[in-house]
DNA sequence: GTCCTTTGCACAAACGTTTGCGGTGGGGTG
DNA sequence: CACCCCACCGCAAACGTTTGTGCAAAGGAC
């Protein structure tokens, strides 16, 4: 291990428009329009040489100044319980691909479902004067969505509903019931479900699909057979080993994310069952690694990357006044080796 | 589906100093510094006057017209791969949490390991005038790390290390040689490696540090037992299914990365072989799904959170020019059900 | 009572932008 | 040749802070 130069040069004073002003004898004003994205009533020789004076000096527009000026800190939000959540992660990913796209900078922040800490960190946000928010960490009783219609900060839900906001989701009700039909037509009677956050309404609107479909079959899904979870592979192991023990256990499971049917694999083995063949698992969100596991998971496939995008496009038309209406994306379901035909 | 009410009120005209300083009778620098963390020269009935008033109006302080004056955004920039990389997420949660109880915010890029979009992306945030930057996708050839240096923005790495770089790593070579010291007690003599990107420090350290091991207790690693691949599930897939096609396939397989094992074992499970009985596994990481898998993962344990508060602390060190040394953090090795113990 | 020190506050400049407005020059039209 | 218009550019204010300096009043020592 070679000894860290922890000595930097000190930091250089960056180049601003006055900078160039100097090096090119106009105005800062001139500079300044000539560096803006349609330079009217500039020359267009003046223009081409402040841009190439720019360039070598290496200029690079301060966002914080000029949003102070503007008003606008080309910044949104985004709030998710927790980025470690893959799903998360994933529509955070095209959130902030599509923002930086549209010339947008993102800030994420953890609020780890718990509502202290959520006020701090959007909070932390509005002092940085965010032109948007997207929401994707939503309960039912949450204030902060109605807190910020109230400020008039833009703002939309996404991944989670929420009744009289906008939003933009995949259609869990009908996710839901596309598994329910997928198990009845394999012959399953006796099912459970992990129901991941009842307060969260992709865990509410999974799980009632499910129920509803299940139920207008004909068949019952008592209440022992519906756990309620977080939505990690850890609860997914307990709320797994719940249904194992019952003292007639489910010959299927749906479980409402792919981590909590991860866990339920783990819960299925140690009941000494065979995941697939003794015990039907589907799971949620088809994450990619659902299609490489040992036994590869029948999953309810949604589009994360189409949800963060539209997100941010919905974001977008509300900040400019634009009427928008919530969408719904819808699911599909992604047949896989845990959910084999029944044998005879 | 209620109809979405998109029309929000207007924008409210933030409270600012002035505003404050109108209904408190005093001058908005008076203000300022009655607001500040120790407000010096100002009488405390005052300070309480202005500071009933700033909770009561709502105040908030515009942090990027504080920057703006002060020169410092206390915004922190980190650059990771992907943050659907489980450890990514890991890390940069624990470097939020630690920027922001430091006061600081934070910014994320993901660089997708290309390095166009990474000078994008870094760009954007010297556009934002970070303060730092923490950079978790260091590569051999790298040339954001130097770039950083010369312009004197100050840098930490985490995760991975480049030589002449003040890094916060875990001891990867270490964690290698763990790994072959566990399968040689076991008694494997035929082993492969999964060993993740070259031009990553953590894919090289980690296979070096088990060929080490495995070549000094007297047996060999040939070539086409090593094989190289991304950080994903679908190519430890690939990676492993390539290792069980040959001729004379390993007893046991070292994965650099938990979602790489995860894609061996289902390359195991095709090539007809059960994972821990017929091929032992060892991932890295640890990743919490790795114990709640069907079949519990013997992993590398890496203290990911202790990285990311290590290196935030690492950075502001830096920021305040304090002298700073590289950190290796020790990895552990988790036993679990992959690596049962050899049949005679 | 004078002088000096301290306390408490106001003034103003500066950070880097954007933008409405005004002014100068040149070219075209009559 | 006089006029007007338009293209091009400079001037200055403003966004919300922080902070060095100056100034007045209050308090103490003699």
């Amino acid at each position: 291990m070679k000894e860290d130069p922890s000595s930097q040069p000190a930091r250089a004073r960056p180049v601003t428009l006055a900078t160039i002003a100097g090096h090119a004898q106009v105005h800062i004003s001139t500079v300044s329009r000539a560096l803006s994205d349609d330079p009217v009533g500039i020359g267009s020789d003046t223009v081409k040489r402040v841009r190439e004076l720019a360039a070598a000096l290496g200029y690079r527009r301060d966002v914080g100044a000029a949003g102070l000026r503007t008003g606008s800190s080309r910044l949104i939000g985004v709030l998710v319980p927790r980025l470690t959540d893959l799903v998360l992660a994933s529509i955070y990913e095209s959130i902030d691909a599509a923002a930086s796209a549209a010339g947008y900078g993102t800030v994420v922040a953890n609020t780890l479902d718990d509502p202290e800490h959520r006020r701090a960190r959007l909070d932390a946000m509005l002092s940085r004067r965010i032109d948007g928010v997207i929401i994707g960490d939503s309960h039912s009783g949450d204030t902060a969505a109605h807190e910020l219609r109230s400020r008039g900060v833009p703002y939309v839900l996404v991944m989670r509903t929420l009744e009289g906001h906008l939003s933009v989701t995949t259609d869990d009700y009908r996710g839901g019931r596309l598994a329910a039909q997928h198990l009845l037509a394999l012959g399953h009677r006796r099912v459970g479900v992990i129901a991941g956050d009842q307060l969260a309404s992709t865990g509410r609107e999974r799980t009632l699909g499910f129920r509803r479909e299940f139920e207008s079959a004909g068949y019952s899904l008592p209440e022992p057979y519906v756990v309620a979870s977080a939505f990690s592979t850890p609860s997914g192991l307990t709320a797994g080993a719940e249904l194992m023990t019952l003292p007639e256990p489910p010959t299927a499971i749906f479980a409402v994310h792919d981590l909590l049917a991860l866990g339920a694999m783990g819960a299925i083995r140690d009941a000494g069952k065979r995941v697939g063949a003794d015990v039907a698992l589907i799971g949620y969100n088809d994450l990619d690694l659902a299609g490489t596991l040992p036994v590869p998971l029948t999953s309810v496939r949604s589009d994360l990357a189409a949800m963060g995008t539209q997100s941010v496009e919905a974001l977008l038309r509300t900040m400019r006044g634009e009427p928008t209406r919530s969408v719904l994306l819808p699911p599909e379901l992604v047949v896989r080796a845990t959910t084999p035909p029944l044998r005879a």
